[in-house]
DNA sequence: GCAAAGCATGACGTTAACGTTAGGGTTAGC
DNA sequence: GCTAACCCTAACGTTAACGTCATGCTTTGC
């Protein structure tokens, strides 16, 4: 990690193996970009600004530009808040961790890279995948919980009848 | 409901069928509530100005009191705040719905009340009931997904193993 | 009966996650 | 090449859910 202090969490992305224009390559502009992906263009610019997406260009005259996976990533932060109540912060976190985890699997197929550094890359990966497991793992028991106590209730009032 | 304009949510408590001093009938001041239900005072009195609980004491010289049901209260406020993350204003119609509940079972268990009418008041409490169950229901089924998503995800990380 | 601890009621402050102008550049279609 | 639609940055506004005083009354233990 050597870049600069206000460096954001970028996507790993991969290095576009042969250039596909068919292949639904039309960017959006953050209009449609923003009503495709359910939130304001408000909130993918404070997005942007926290670090969680980079719009995957800009037109020469600074115009933001989202791609598909871009899209996908904004799907994944409005995941990551409404289901898990991950704040932006932490969501972050997650966020690096995915994508260091992409880094991590492109140096795993490199052949460059000696068999002992693969399986200590795997390790880390698994490592922070079974963390955010964890964690997500715990709120469904909760709920889990949560509803059983209120099936018996429910029964309970049933058995009224 | 004839009360007034800014009526809060009460629950529907039972008119103590004996009294009981032994059942640790203690109630409790603001700073002990606080600390043994984990919230700060500030929070307890913002709860109650919102309605969604109320004191089921107060001294002579006005200082609160709390019970042990008003601490269960506020443990579901906070249940249903992290785990099914609602806002206060939504937790204060769940709260309210599961008063009504309270009153209905009441109401069902009253010698006056007509067979027809029993059968009508559970029909409501049932409704609100799954009303809830529905709600949590989504979110669980929407959780599983994820954590499905995510083992598969890890198992593809460690089949490279 | 008195000091220390506890609490009440305002009222202003804070933080996260955006919303909303204001005052301009940029792009796409004709 | 021009206009309508789109977008930029900067900056102030908003809402929920409390945090934090300030000021003064209450309660409790000795």
């Amino acid at each position: 990690m050597s870049t600069s202090a206000a460096a954001p969490v970028r996507e790993a992305g991969l290095p576009a193996a042969a250039e596909r224009p068919d292949d639904r390559e039309r960017l959006l502009g953050i209009g449609a970009a923003a009503a495709r992906s359910g939130v304001s263009e408000r909130a993918l610019r404070y997005y942007q600004q926290l670090g969680l997406i980079t719009p995957s260009g800009r037109t020469p005259g600074g115009l933001r530009r989202y791609s598909q996976e871009d899209l996908a990533r904004v799907a994944r932060i409005r995941e990551l808040q409404t289901l898990l109540g991950l704040n932006l912060d932490e969501i972050a976190t997650v966020l690096r961790n995915e994508d260091r985890l992409a880094q991590i699997k492109l140096a795993y197929h490199q052949e460059r890279t000696s068999d002992a550094d693969r399986r200590e890359l795997l390790r880390e990966g698994l490592a922070l995948q079974q963390g955010l497991r964890a964690t997500v793992e715990a709120k469904r028991s909760a709920i889990e919980g949560f509803l059983a106590d209120l099936d018996s209730r429910i029964a309970r009032t049933r058995s009224l009848l």
